[in-house]
RNA sequence: GCCGAGAUAGUCUAGCCCGGAAAGGCGGUGGCCUUGAAAGCCACUGGUGUUUCACCUCAGGAGUUCAAAUCUCCUUCUCGGCGCCA
């Protein structure tokens, strides 16, 4: 949410938001609203402290009486009274902050980034960059499912038996690649600063309510457990690395705060259909990822945002993958924390169409308000306690990636394997053999036996590739 | 799960029994001094506000009281001891 004192001080830099993002009246309205109620709240707690200065003027006074051995019962009648109408006071306030909150943590979004495209939905997102050359296929591919379970690399049914519908089974080479997809992205961002944390995978309802606002809609988007105060989290950004920090205050030197999460597994009931392959591995109830987060300094955020997005763009582009980055426009699926948002698509060849698979953010103040976590700067004064910017990027999301990859092989059927797009980068990493666990069958295999006998053995694995 | 002891500012700690303005050390920031630095000395160092002043704050919440870090109850977490368990 946005700090109360910035919008009191901008109202028509929240109005000129709200309106490029073609906000409605009604909540133009509204901080109109939150503005009187403002000025209300911040009336009523004056009056609220005159009473508590003199309710405490009178303890002590009472107090001297005492001491002085004087009858203390005529400061005792107006001491008696003033404890009743302070509550009733305090009560009269609490409601209408309960209300501000409620506008402050709704509307307004966050500012968005001057280049943040206009438009009327994700159809006039920008495309802005290009990687790779989208295979076309010349004959009808199969579903990346299917051709899973036939290679004895999945199970659904059993999955859907013991589980339910949208979980999965990943087998043999496919689970280790899972794995080596993890370790792939952890080793990329270790190498460049970022801290590898495995963060626990429930969270109870007020960390999370910090986090985001769900609504009534809680128990929809997530699992929770019976009996318990807790949630399955659904995503490894928002609930851990963000409310890790909550109500607590940086030093300076220890920004930016550059962290890799693992999530394996985030839980999500919300998963949709999605046309031919909503059978698979593309939108699950259970999922691992790996996901940048970064706290900052205002003025480096934008810089850091460019960083997230070339670190996940250079683990696709060791993938093979052909993806395109696209800066996402107000109608799209920008939501109300980003400031400004980039999508990488990857190439979907059965679908003939990039899709989703890397969502990278810079939410600048936005969330470290709500979650009132702030930087202590020693030397400013005037603002002793700047706000503090979040960022967060997917690094990779494994079961989409998976789909990915066998959307590419799938392209190729039975007719063997298929080259790894970028030999070069996976090879130097000794990443090259997963790709051709991929193409599934011939002549990878030789490389196949070097994956396994390096991912049994990472002290060696890791010897090879220094 | 049971029993016991705890939670005080960035950090370490005093205050709690016996209710009456949260004391001090370390660390940090600024200043004096110095060619420079160290040492020493001085000031500031929980949060908010309409900032000579006021309010809030002692893990969180509720209660008793004119008044709660302090008394009572509940919750959470930490540390011991016992039990259970991969």
């Amino acid at each position: 949410m946005l700090e109360l004192k910035f919008i009191r001080n901008n109202p028509d830099v929240v109005r000129a938001d709200l309106t490029k993002r073609g906000g409605d009246d009604e909540k133009l309205a509204w901080i109109d609203d939150l503005l009187e109620k403002d000025i209300q709240s911040r009336d009523m707690q004056i009056d609220i402290n005159t009473m508590r200065n003199r309710r405490n003027i009178i303890s002590r006074e009472i107090k001297e009486a005492k001491k002085a051995k004087q009858d203390i019962s005529g400061f005792l009648e107006e001491a008696k009274s003033l404890p009743a109408q302070i509550r009733e006071a305090e009560a009269a306030l609490e409601e209408v902050n309960g209300k501000i909150k409620f506008y402050q943590m709704r509307i307004p979004p966050n500012i968005l980034h001057e280049s943040v495209p206009v438009g009327a939905d994700d159809s006039e997102n920008v495309e802005f960059k290009k990687w790779g050359e989208p295979v076309v296929p010349s004959f009808p591919l199969r579903n990346h499912g299917e051709l899973a379970v036939e290679k004895g690399l999945a199970e659904f049914e059993r999955a859907a038996k013991i589980s339910g519908a949208g979980f999965y089974m990943l087998k043999g080479n496919l689970a280790l690649l899972d794995l080596a997809l993890q370790h792939l992205a952890l080793d990329v961002l270790g190498e460049r600063g970022y801290t590898p944390v495995i963060p626990p995978y429930m969270m109870n309802r007020a960390a999370y309510e910090g986090v985001t606002d769900l609504g009534g809609d809680f128990e929809n988007v997530m699992y929770a457990i019976d009996g318990e105060d807790e949630f399955l989290i659904a995503t490894s950004e928002h609930p851990p690395m963000a409310a890790m920090y909550m109500n607590e205050i940086f030093d300076e030197k220890d920004l930016p705060l550059k962290l890799a999460g693992v999530s394996p597994p985030c839980f999500r009931r919300e998963i949709g259909s999605h046309g031919i392959d909503t059978r698979g591995l593309f939108r699950v109830h259970q999922f691992n990822k790996v996901e940048q987060f970064v706290y900052c300094k205002p003025e480096d955020s934008w810089a850091l945002h460019e960083e997230l997005l070339k670190n996940s763009e250079d683990i696709f582009q060791m993938l093979g993958l052909p993806y395109r980055v696209v800066n996402i426009c107000t109608g799209g699926d920008i939501g109300t924390v980003a400031a400004k948002k980039y999508d990488m698509e990857v190439w979907m060849p059965r679908e003939e169409a990039y899709r989703e698979v890397v969502s990278c953010s810079n939410c600048t103040a936005y969330q470290s308000v709500r979650l009132n976590i702030r930087a202590r700067d020693a030397h400013d004064f005037e603002n002793k306690y700047p706000p503090l910017h979040t960022l967060n990027s997917t690094a990779v999301a494994t079961t989409p990636d998976d789909s990915g990859h066998y959307g590419k092989l799938s392209g190729r059927g039975r007719h063997g394997c298929h080259p790894p797009r970028s030999p070069a980068a996976l090879h130097e990493r000794r990443r090259d053999s997963l790709i051709l666990i991929f193409s599934g069958s011939c002549e990878g295999v030789k490389k196949l036996n070097t994956f396994f006998r390096l991912f049994h053995f990472p002290d060696i694995f890791k010897m090879t590739r220094r």
